[in-house]
DNA sequence: TCCGTGACGGTTGAA
DNA sequence: CCTTCAACCGTCACG
């Protein structure tokens, strides 16, 4: 059994400030906002946290993560990077770097292309082989920078704005919705 | 007391 | 359609 009060759908937990999220996914949009509209207008992280009953660990990272994308939003989670590569090709490729170790990449994708593992067209960069030879890992990973930090509308001018109007009014989310 | 950090248990979604 | 698995999540506890 589990304790707390979990809502009946099993989906609601309770933190030790007596705060509701959900294990696993990201905290809903309208506290993010708040987090980053009180942080703007000077309020203590630890005020912060206690008030919106959010760990400060929590706090803490979106905070963070807001001075350096200029984004409120959680990362992209889930799905796999689009490979360039199949597994197939990534295993010749390393028999290939086994059997000589000092190959170049160019002759690799000479060797791709000649015995019919990859079209020519298709064939990998020589940049992605040495990547692959280099730490037998994926691709460069530019999840991150691919983040678009417009497409919100999260301009700071406007959370300052709904921070100014009273506090009993419902929070002004300007049209925020998650696909 | 405040806050940065990372282990932990969890969910997600393209391949 | 089902499974994999690396990406991210927030909380908690430590320092």
């Amino acid at each position: 059994m589990i304790t707390d009060r979990q809502t009946e759908t099993g989906q609601g937990r309770v933190n030790q400030l007596g705060g509701v999220f959900i294990n696993g996914r990201p905290l809903p949009n309208h506290i993010r906002l708040k987090i980053v509209e009180m942080a703007a207008a000077g309020v203590r992280p630890c005020v912060i946290s206690r008030q919106l009953r959010v760990s400060h660990g929590c706090v803490s990272k979106i905070l963070n993560r807001y001075q350096e994308t200029g984004s409120i939003r959680p990362g992209v989670i889930g799905g796999s990077k689009p490979k360039v590569t199949t597994p197939d090709v990534e295993k010749r490729i390393d028999d290939y770097k086994k059997e000589n170790p000092g190959v170049f990449s160019w002759e690799i994708r000479d060797r791709l292309v000649k015995e019919g593992v990859v079209d020519k067209a298709s064939a990998p960069s020589v940049s992605s082989i040495s990547r692959i030879l280099r730490g037998g890992k994926r691709d460069d990973d530019p999840r991150k920078d691919h983040s678009i930090d417009g497409i919100l509308g999260e301009c700071p001018t406007v959370l300052i704005h709904c921070l100014h109007s009273p506090p009993h009014t419902a929070p002004i989310v300007p049209h925020t919705l998650p696909p």
